[in-house]
DNA sequence: GGCTCCTTTGATACATTCTTGATATGCGGT
DNA sequence: ACCGCATATCAAGAATGTATCAAAGGAGCC
């Protein structure tokens, strides 16, 4: 109990409750990281990778559900949701949202570490080494999933987000094909009727923001019949 | 929903919640084991090794927290528990023992499915991450199917759709001789009407790209009167 | 309500790929 | 060597796929 314990990042506004973690946590041997609110979570969690995020739906500041899916879009640290709402489909659009176990408020504190356990058992399992860099580069560009912030040369390149979603999806698919139905299906949801035009609309859009030269794109490469690929470098 | 979904252990002595589960989960697409106590549970296991198990801890021939320690003796697949104890000691055993969730009765069966797509999720990502790159190689060609690129001696050779399927086909049936037929059918669907004049079109093309001596093909062998065959080596 | 920004849709010019026909080359048997 | 057939190569038009611009519709914000 002496070395340093896992790093827990406690996202929850209510003191009280804090006061209750803190202690509880402490006295295993936990090391803790607190932040009242969603925005102060994401940017505390970007700082300082945390082991395990126990994170209160109820915020003052944003969504819980929604501060969920902006932690998975650059890192896999187990989310442990605590909450007072127990309807299922609270429970149900959260563990979607990419949580790992969901706890509803009042709750054993017993139960809390158990579950804790758990959560880090599987992340040790995973992790070993392959920890997610929250930033991707490749030449001039930079994509700063944490952040969402998209940079080429040093210069914030300014994307909405239909075309942030698409510069994502081929970067964490660099140099793999992804084709026109693959594309329509992540970004413009499973039941669209959309057509390829639109995957080509945003492409170019993306090309002027992104690459030096739109006309000869570096990153952002056309397969012609096929689809799009990223090509790093 | 018409492949093959996870396979599931369920693990339940009640005929009653065993109806109630198999309806639920057969429904999703998921395929189903059945145990009604834990000797049989770990018969099956062994046997037939499900995706996810899911465990009643009141079993009537053995106690539940017991049978989660005799799987992890063995299997890391993952372990949903349920179970109508709502006391945390049996919480924290059940999850200490090696189980992933702990679910009380009664529950919703949306809570269920949530818990187990959360289980299947960690499961899946700690199995491919050994999952083999599937590359064909022969001489200096190579073709990586995953990120659909070819190249010889290290450069990229640029493929059309047709060439690409074509050469992939020839790839995937190296040594055996494909006739005109077959691959008329294979690369332009069973219901055309062309003629073996485009495969030698083709087989041109694709030994312009892919042979160091188009004349002499190393690889892409024509079988006279019959067809082609891709020769290794 | 009027503003801005984003998304969707349509129109059009441009590029690649496919198909087709014409013609040359190779191969086996006599 | 010659013939007949199968195969290879070339090139042009047709078909299809792609890039780009611009304007119409929507959503959210003073």
């Amino acid at each position: 109990m002496s070395e340093a314990g896992p790093l827990v990042l406690v996202v929850e506004d209510e003191p009280q409750m804090r006061r209750f973690l803190r202690a509880s946590l402490a006295s295993h041997g936990y090391r803790l990281l607190e932040a009242g609110g969603a925005a102060e979570a994401l940017r505390l969690a970007s700082a300082h990778p945390p082991d395990l995020v126990l994170l209160d739906l109820g915020l003052p500041d944003a969504d819980g559900i929604d501060t969920t899916r902006r932690l998975r879009e650059w890192t896999r640290v187990p989310i442990l949701v605590i909450s007072a709402r127990q309807r299922e489909d609270d429970k149900v659009m959260a563990l979607d949202a990419g949580a790992d176990d969901y706890l509803t408020k009042p709750f054993g504190v017993n139960e809390l570490l158990a579950r804790m356990r758990v959560a880090l058992r599987h992340a040790g399992r995973a992790l070993d080494g392959t920890a997610a860099e929250p930033v991707f580069e490749s030449g001039e560009l930079r994509i700063d999933l944490a952040r969402r912030e998209v940079t080429r040369g040093g210069a914030v390149v300014h994307l909405t987000p239909i075309e942030y979603k698409l510069l994502v999806l081929l970067a964490q698919n660099a140099g793999k094909v992804l084709t026109h139905q693959q594309i329509l299906r992540e970004v413009w949801g499973p039941g669209s009727t959309r057509q390829t035009h639109y995957v080509r609309v945003y492409m170019a859009e993306l090309r002027k923001k992104v690459e030096a030269d739109p006309a000869r794109p570096r990153h952002i490469v056309t397969e012609q019949g096929v689809g799009y690929r990223f090509r790093e470098g």
